[in-house]
DNA sequence: CCCTGATTCGC
DNA sequence: GCGAATCAGG
C-alpha cells in the first residue's frame, strides 16, 4: 500500500498527538515504523530545527569521511509536566475514571452496585498504589487492539465507558503488566500478611 | 532486552 | 518518494 491522502492524514494526526512511530505504523498497517519515520521527515514534520535559516553550510571541499552518526537532534516532548505535584491524592486504582484530557468526563456510576469484587485495594502496599496512580498519568492508553506481548495490559476505567484503556507501558519480562502494575497485581503473600508499617 | 526517533542511501 | 538498515540514545 502507498501513502494515500487518508493515510498521510492519519499519520499527521497521530504524530501530532505524540503517538510513537511504531504505534502509528501498527495503526496504519502494511508499514513499518521506519516507513512512518521516513515519511514524517519527508513531510517536514518532526523537529523544528530550523525555523527560518540554517547557518550550517558546507561549501564543498571537505566531505568529512565520517558522516554516519547523527548529532542527536533535540526533540520536543509534549508529555512532560515539570510542575510539582501539589497533592498526589492517591485514592483508588479501580475507579480510575479520572482526568480525561480535554474531554468532558461522564461520571457514569455503575447502576447501583458499588464495585465488582476485586483484590482489596486496602491491603495493597500504599507505596505500590501511589506508584500506580502516578504511572497512570503516563500510560500510553492503548486500546485492546494495540496491546502486544510486551505492553502492560492493566485495564483502567470502566469497559462500558468511553474512557477505558490499557496502561500500555512496557511490561517487564514475561509478565502481563508494567513494573508498577505488577506491584499491585502480584503481591507476595508474605507482604500481605502481617505488614506493619 | 525492550523501546524511541534520525539518518543514509539503494531502489 | 520510499523504507530497510543502521545509528544513537533511553
Amino acid at each position: 500500500m502507498s501513502w494515500t491522502d487518508e493515510r498521510v492524514e492519519l499519520l499527521k494526526k497521530m504524530w501530532s498527538e505524540g503517538q510513537s512511530a511504531s504505534q502509528i505504523a501498527k495503526e496504519l498497517g502494511s508499514v513499518t515504523r521506519n516507513a512512518v519515520i521516513g515519511k514524517v521527515h519527508r513531510l517536514g514534520l518532526s523537529n523544528r530545527t530550523q525555523p527560518g535559516a540554517k547557518p550550517e553550510a558546507e561549501p564543498a571541499s571537505k566531505p568529512e569521511p565520517k558522516q554516519k552518526a547523527a548529532p542527536k537532534a533535540a526533540k520536543a516532548d509534549p508529555k512532560e509536566a515539570p510542575g510539582p505535584e501539589p497533592k498526589p491524592e492517591v485514592a483508588s486504582i479501580r475507579p480510575s475514571a479520572s482526568s480525561a484530557p480535554g474531554s468532558a468526563r461522564r461520571a457514569i456510576i455503575p447502576a447501583g452496585q458499588p464495585l465488582p469484587p476485586q483484590p482489596s485495594a486496602n491491603e495493597i502496599d500504599p507505596e505500590a498504589l501511589a506508584k500506580v496512580s502516578e504511572i497512570e498519568k503516563k500510560a500510553k492508553r492503548l486500546s485492546l487492539m494495540e496491546l502486544t506481548e510486551r505492553t502492560c495490559k492493566w485495564p483502567v476505567g470502566d469497559p462500558a465507558t468511553e474512557d477505558f484503556w490499557f496502561c500500555g507501558l512496557p511490561a517487564k519480562s514475561g509478565k502481563p503488566y508494567c513494573e508498577a502494575h505488577v506491584g499491585v497485581a502480584f503481591q507476595p503473600m508474605s507482604s500481605r500478611r502481617d505488614r506493619k508499617r
